[in-house]
DNA sequence: TCTGGGGTCCTACCTCTT
DNA sequence: TCTGAAGAGGTAGGACCC
């Protein structure tokens, strides 16, 4: 093995589904689905007996029923998961401090500092994957290479796979040798490049590229036409197996939000109004537990048909408080058209910054509403998040 | 046969200020 | 006072990620 792979890329093994079959070991080698149940929901994991069926994440719940109408449907437990995932963060932090977590179920690493201790990347990677199982009883699948990208493409190819015969275990573990770095990543289609997405694979699709070695060898100047100037620069150089983004832990937050897809199109706007009410207080809540304030509130529409708009506005003083949050999205609200009908809303608060060490504005302290939201906050520490909450939601439930 | 919910980042365009 | 350039900040939308 050569020397300087500092940086290992975790990835939990259908970690939703992976972690309900611990919970009820009867599911354990069923097909088993766990997403929104509802008519409008998709698929968030799918154990690998799901996916012989061709169920993949992110397709809509209603064709994975189509496909796989005998799999175990269920709902999921996003705080169970969290749980299992701090677990797992806890046990990466045993080996580095440098811990970036990308989601619940996955994580880059930088060892660089902890090879002394622990041995080389490879070394770390098997240490972690037995840790995790031991004291999770969660498989998982590693990379190890030079930078990020080649670490998560390592990850994806240690993953098992579904193939003709059925789940064929994975690696466990892939290490990407500086030299074989251009070999490996070059014979990845290009969609496995960070940033390439439907559209720019349309874009390069039209030009004959398929491989990410034909983005390595097309010209500068003709990608940079077909996708950018910018975004083709960043392409070039991930073809080139170049990639120097750091490891970062504790990345702050830059916004807060919270959307609802609704199972029947919403025309009537009162009843919109109640709804954005109750998203603004989620989120503001979720800012106090945060000790963020925010400058900006956007709300967020999809009609019917899909198109969605966004609507934003600047508040001064800086918000955390479910009256103030809600009343820029209402009043971003009336000024939108809701013909058509309404099949997701979503606010959101960005622009933070800590409230720790800001001082108050002679506004907000005559205002009276933090006084009010740090009760709130006390209220549902102790009964519950639906003990408390605006009153015209509250009304609405017993509409 | 339809398309979740949590986000980040980039770009275009507009308005305001200098 | 008019006009234009340049930069900053705000807003909207799109693409992408897991």
């Amino acid at each position: 093995v050569s020397t300087e792979l500092p940086i290992l890329h975790l990835d939990m093994d259908s970690f939703y589904v992976s972690v309900e079959v611990l919970r009820d070991p009867a599911l354990a080698g069923r097909p088993v689905v766990v997403g929104g149940t509802g008519r409008r929901g998709v698929v968030a994991s799918a154990s690998y007996e799901a996916r012989v069926f061709g169920v993949r994440s992110a397709m809509p719940t209603a064709r994975a029923r189509r496909l796989c109408p005998d799999a175990v449907f269920m709902p999921g437990d996003h705080a169970h998961y969290r749980q299992t995932s701090a677990e797992i963060h806890r046990i990466l932090s045993e080996v580095t401090p440098l811990v970036e977590p990308i989601a619940l179920d996955e994580a880059f690493l930088d060892v660089r500092g902890a090879r002394r201790l622990f041995g080389d990347g490879p070394e770390i990677a098997g240490r972690l994957r037995s840790r995790i199982l031991e004291q999770t009883g969660l498989h998982c699948s590693v990379g190890v290479a030079a930078n990020k990208l080649l670490a998560k493409l390592g990850s994806e190819a240690a993953k098992p796979r579904v193939g003709p015969g059925g789940v064929e275990p994975g690696a466990g573990i892939v290490v990407v040798d500086r030299d074989g770095e251009l070999d490996f990543l070059h014979r990845h289609p290009v969609q496995a490049l960070w940033g390439v997405g439907p559209s720019t694979l349309r874009r390069l699709e039209r030009l004959g590229v398929r491989t990410v070695g034909d983005v390595a060898r097309l010209p500068a100047g003709t990608l940079e036409a077909a996708v950018g100037v910018a975004h083709g620069r960043h392409l070039a150089a991930l073809a080139r197996g170049e990639d120097d983004r750091p490891v970062e832990p504790d990345r702050p937050p830059k916004s807060i939000g919270h959307e609802e897809t609704f199972p029947d199109d919403v025309t009537d706007r009162r009843r919109l109004e109640v709804i954005v009410v109750r998203l603004a207080d989620a989120v503001a809540t979720r800012l106090r537990a945060h000790h963020l304030t925010g400058r900006t509130v956007t709300l967020k529409l999809r009609y019917g048909d899909f198109r969605t708009i966004t609507r934003s506005t600047t508040v001064d003083p800086p918000v955390d408080d479910a009256v103030a949050v809600s009343t820029a999205a209402r009043s971003l609200l009336a000024g939108v058209d809701l013909a058509g009908g309404i099949r997701l809303a979503g606010v959101a608060v960005s622009r933070l910054e800590s409230n720790e060490d800001r001082q108050l504005s002679l506004d907000e302290r005559q205002s009276g509403w933090t006084a009010a939201s740090d009760a709130v906050d006390a209220i549902r520490a102790r009964f519950g998040v639906d003990s408390i909450g605006p009153a015209s939601v509250r009304v609405g439930r017993h509409e």
